[in-house]
DNA sequence: CGCAGCCATAGACGGTCATCGATATCTGGG
DNA sequence: CCCAGATATCGATGACCGTCTATGGCTGCG
């Protein structure tokens, strides 16, 4: 069964510090960040994680995410579900309801990977 | 096919302001930096970008990429194509050689889309 | 001109992905 | 205990992606 246990620590450590522009990657950080910026290029989930980072308090219930978009709940959860097992996304169930945080340290070394040297 | 056209420009302007996690980015965004994404999401892409970018002159030779991967010829020439059809890259063809360079500029859009607020 | 080397394109093939409808699981309320 | 609502999972399907081999178009050299 899945959960495919993107390792977030691992890349937390590998995707902090090569700015990838400064000098070459090497093959095992590229294949640990490419599933983190895949989980990103879609525009459903990018519209999920940015309607969750802006919701009020951090956080956002799944019911309230579906609303925004002509999918299917399950197609909703699933977007979720691939977020969720990139660790970009953190879910925290109560009652009956998800609610849904994004991990924004996974998101800061993407983007520090990909900015330019910052200095 | 051919020409996928993304529209650097637009990417350009659309991309550079709304911080992704400040509030929700509209779906016309989402579906212009996707594709960019997409593009970077793939091991043997970023480590080419990487490669390029980090290359003498922030320049270099197809004959040169080759040598890294365990790829045929035309999987490197597909995979170019691709981050140059995303407008991450650009080619100058000087006699036999094709040459290729880094559009910095869009992966600082990308990356401060993707960036929380820096401040 | 003819050969050799660099690069791009075309077509094929297997794998992965996004989406759906149907269904299972869990929770709270009457 | 049973129902209703929220969410997750399953299985199927059509589309897309990464890779290959084969081939074609260039350029420079003898």
């Amino acid at each position: 069964m899945s959960k495919s246990v993107i390792a977030p620590d691992l890349v937390g450590t590998a995707a902090c510090c090569p700015p990838l522009l400064a000098r070459p990657i090497t093959q095992a950080q590229a294949d640990h960040v490419a599933p983190l910026l895949k989980a990103l290029a879609d525009p459903v989930r990018l519209r999920l994680l940015s309607l969750v980072a802006a919701h009020a308090g951090g956080e956002a219930c799944g019911c309230d995410l579906g609303d925004a978009f002509d999918l299917s709940q399950p197609t909703i959860s699933h977007h979720l579900k691939v977020l969720l097992d990139a660790g970009l996304l953190d879910r925290e169930k109560r009652g009956v309801w998800a609610y849904y945080r994004v991990r924004t340290g996974v998101l800061a070394s993407i983007a520090q990977l990909v900015a330019d040297a910052p200095g």
